[in-house]
DNA sequence: GCCGTTTTCGGCCCGACTGTTTTCAGTCG
C-alpha cells in the first residue's frame, strides 16, 4: 500500500464515523492521521519497518496499530465493521450542499436513501417532507445542488476559473462605489481545481452592490442574495459556468475578510489557535482582544500581530508554514523564469510556427525556448518520423539563426515506449539540445511497471526531463499509479529534471509531488507544453503549483541562464 | 483518537447563517 492508499482509508473511516455520530474530535484525529500520511516524504512502509510510525504528528498508539494492520493485511477491520453498517454510497450524499453527516445518516436510516440518485428521486417526488430539516426551501436547494454536481462533476479547473474570475472581476470593479475587488478561496491559493469562486469587494453601500451584482449580464441564476452577500451561478461561454459568492465588506476590515475567505480552513484554524493562545479572537471581522480591535485592515497587520510573516496564499495549507521564521525571499515567481523548454509547433500538433512561438516567447521576456515536437509513436499528435525530424532540425536551426535576442533550441518530446526504451535512437537524440521524455499511451494500472518504465527512460544519458510524470488530465483521466519518490530519487541521481507541466488540464507534477521531488533532490522544470502562442500565459498555473510545492528559485532549472542549462545537459551526457 | 500534564483526564477553533417541529441543531467555511 502507498501513503495515498493508507491516507484514503483513514479519511473514509473518519467520514463513516461522522455519519455514525461519533465524537467530532475522534473524527478529526482520523483526518489528521490521513493528512500527515498523505504529505509524508517517506514511504510509510519504510517508517513502519523502522518502527517509527509513532513519531508522526497526530499518530498515537491506536493509529500505529491500524496502520500496521493495513500494511500487513491490506485491510482494516474497523473500516470493514463500519461498512457493514453504513453503505459506501451513502458517503456520496455529503457532496450535496446542506447535507452533512447528520442528515446523511437520517436519510439513510429513516428513508432508505443510499445514493445521489435515490435522493434526487425522493426529493422530486416530495417524499421527504416529513423528515426534519427537509422543508420546501431545503428541498429546492438540495435539488439544485444535485443538478450542479451532475453538470459540473464537482470542481472546476483552475484555468477556467481564472478566466471567469478575470472577466467577472472586471465587471465588479467597474461598478460605481466599488473601491476594491479581490478573489479569495482556492483560486487565490492556486489549487488545481476550484469549487465556488469567492469574491470580496469593499464598498459603502453593500445592498446596492449586491443588487447590481445579481443583475450582471452573465449571472444566470441567483441562489441567495441578502444583505452584504450573494451566491449566483454565472455562465461565461465558451469557458463554462461556475458558482460565485460575492461579499461586500467594509474597507477597514478588508484584510481580515480576505485572509479569512482565502483559507484554507486548516490554515485559518491554526491562526485562530494562535489568537486563542494570546487570549484573542480572530474572525473575518478582525483580530480582537475582547471588544478591542487589534488588526483588521490588512493581512500583513494580522499576521504580524500573531508574530508571523505574511504568508503567501499558496502556502496557506497548514503544511508547515507556521514554523517559518520568514518566508523565503526567493520563493519562485513568474519573473524568475528565463525560458520554456517544452513547446510544440505546426510541425506536430501545435497551431503556430517556430518563428511565431519564438517571437511570442521573446515578447514575454524569455531568453531561450526549446522546440519539442512529439515523436513517431504519437501518431495522433502528429509525431515526427525520424526522417522528418532530420528536416525539422534544419528548419529550426535556420529560424534560430535569424532570431535576435532569443535562443531557439531544438529538442523533442520523445515517447517512452512500454518497456522504457525511447521512440528515437540515441544517435538521433544526440543531435538535439534538450530531450523531454514522456509517457503518452499504455498507462497501465501496475505501479511497478509504470515506475520501471520511467526509471529506465531516466537512465538514458540523453533524457533531460520527464514530461508530465503521472499523465493525469484533471477531471478527465486519473493519474497513472507511479512511485514518485523512487522517480525523484533517480532524477536527482541521474541529473534528470522533473516537469511541472503548466497546462491547466495537467498541472503534473502536482503540488505535493513537487515538494516531495524537491525534498529528494530532484531539479524541477516549469514548462507550458504550449501548442500555440496563447498558451504561454498558462505558465502562471505552473508557477502557482510550484509555490504550493514551496519551490525556490534555485530549485527550478529554467530560472538559470542558458549556458547553465547547456551544462546540465552536458553533465548527464558525459556521465558526470 | 491525541496530547500534555497543574500526568491518566479534559480539552481539542469557532462565528455566522439558516430554516424552522421558535430557540437551536446542523451546516458551512
Amino acid at each position: 500500500m502507498t501513503n495515498a492508499d493508507v491516507a484514503q482509508v483513514f479519511n473514509e473511516v473518519a467520514t463513516l464515523l461522522e455519519i455514525k455520530g461519533a465524537d467530532g474530535f475522534r473524527v478529526s484525529s482520523y483526518r489528521r492521521v490521513a493528512r500527515t500520511i498523505s504529505e509524508l516524504a517517506t514511504d510509510i512502509n519504510e517508517l513502519a519497518a523502522r518502527r517509527e510510525l509513532h513519531t508522526l504528528e497526530g499518530v498515537g498508539k491506536s493509529s500505529v496499530a491500524k496502520i500496521e494492520e493495513l500494511l500487513e493485511t491490506g485491510r482494516l477491520s474497523l473500516r470493514e465493521e463500519l461498512l457493514a453498517e453504513v453503505p459506501e454510497s451513502v458517503l456520496r450524499l455529503l457532496a450535496v450542499p446542506n447535507i452533512g453527516p447528520k442528515k446523511a445518516a437520517l436519510l439513510w436510516r429513516e428513508a432508505g436513501i443510499e445514493s445521489l440518485g435515490d435522493l434526487k428521486t425522493a426529493l422530486q417526488a416530495g417524499k421527504l417532507s416529513s423528515l426534519k430539516g427537509f422543508g420546501p426551501k431545503m428541498v429546492t436547494k438540495m435539488l439544485r445542488g444535485i443538478e450542479f454536481i451532475e453538470r459540473s462533476a464537482g470542481r472546476t479547473r483552475l484555468g477556467m476559473a481564472w478566466k471567469i474570475s478575470t472577466l467577472l472581476g472586471g465587471a465588479v470593479l467597474a461598478m460605481k462605489g466599488v473601491e476594491r475587488a479581490e478573489f479569495a478561496g482556492s483560486l487565490r491559493r492556486g489549487r488545481e481545481t476550484v469549487g465556488d469562486l469567492d469574491m470580496l469587494c469593499a464598498a459603502n453601500d453593500p445592498q446596492r452592490i449586491i443588487r447590481r451584482f445579481v443583475q450582471l449580464q452573465h449571472v444566470t441564476q441567483v441562489i441567495t442574495a441578502s444583505g452584504n452577500k450573494a451566491l449566483v451561478l454565472v455562465d461565461y461561454q465558451p469557458f463554462g459556468s461556475l458558482r460565485v459568492e460575492l461579499r461586500v465588506v467594509p474597507a477597514e476590515s478588508f484584510g481580515a475578510a480576505w485572509r479569512y475567505y482565502t483559507g484554507s480552513k486548516r490554515h485559518d484554524a491554526r491562526m485562530r489557535e494562535r489568537a486563542a493562545e494570546r487570549g484573542w479572537t480572530l474572525s473575518e471581522h478582525g483580530l480582537f482582544e475582547g471588544d478591542r480591535l487589534i488588526a483588521a485592515q490588512t493581512e500583513e497587520e494580522i499576521y504580524a500581530a500573531l508574530d508571523l510573516p505574511w504568508i503567501p496564499p499558496e502556502l496557506r495549507e497548514d503544511r508547515g508554514e507556521f514554523e517559518l521564521k520568514k518566508v523565503p525571499r526567493d520563493l519562485i515567481i513568474e519573473r524568475h523564469l528565463r525560458g520554456d523548454l517544452h513547446i510544440h509547433t505546426v510541425a506536430s500538433d501545435g497551431r503556430n510556427t517556430v518563428e511565431e512561438m519564438a517571437l511570442a516567447a521573446k515578447e514575454r521576456g524569455y531568453e531561450y525556448i526549446c522546440i519539442t515536437e512529439h515523436s513517431q509513436s504519437s501518431a495522433i499528435a502528429g509525431g515526427l518520423k525520424e526522417s522528418v525530424l532530420h528536416g525539422h532540425i534544419k528548419d529550426v536551426r535556420a529560424v534560430a539563426e535569424r532570431m535576435e535576442d532569443i535562443t531557439v533550441w531544438m529538442g523533442t518530446e520523445v515517447d517512452i515506449l512500454p518497456d522504457g526504451r525511447l521512440d528515437y535512437p540515441d544517435e538521433l537524440l544526440a543531435e538535439l539540445d534538450f530531450v523531454i521524455a514522456s509517457i503518452h499511451s499504455g498507462m497501465g494500472t501496475d505501479i511497478e511497471a509504470n515506475t520501471r518504465r520511467t526509471l529506465t527512460a531516466m537512465q538514458n544519458p540523453y533524457v533531460n526531463c520527464i514530461g508530465h510524470p503521472t499523465g493525469r488530465l484533471i477531471n478527465q483521466r486519473e493519474a497513472m499509479p507511479i512511485d514518485i519518490a523512487a522517480i525523484a530519487k533517480e532524477a536527482a541521481r541521474t541529473g534528470t529534471a522533473m516537469e511541472i507541466n503548466s497546462n491547466n488540464y495537467r498541472l503534473d507534477l502536482k503540488d505535493e509531488h513537487v515538494r516531495l521531488a524537491r525534498d529528494l533532490g530532484a531539479k524541477i522544470l516549469i514548462n507550458t507544453d504550449a501548442h500555440g502562442v496563447d498558451q504561454f500565459e498558462q505558465i502562471r498555473f505552473g508557477v502557482m503549483t510550484a509555490r504550493r510545492g514551496w519551490l525556490r528559485k534555485g530549485d527550478v532549472l529554467n530560472t538559470r541562464p542558458e549556458n547553465s542549462i547547456a551544462l546540465f545537459v552536458a553533465a548527464k551526457r558525459q556521465g558526470r
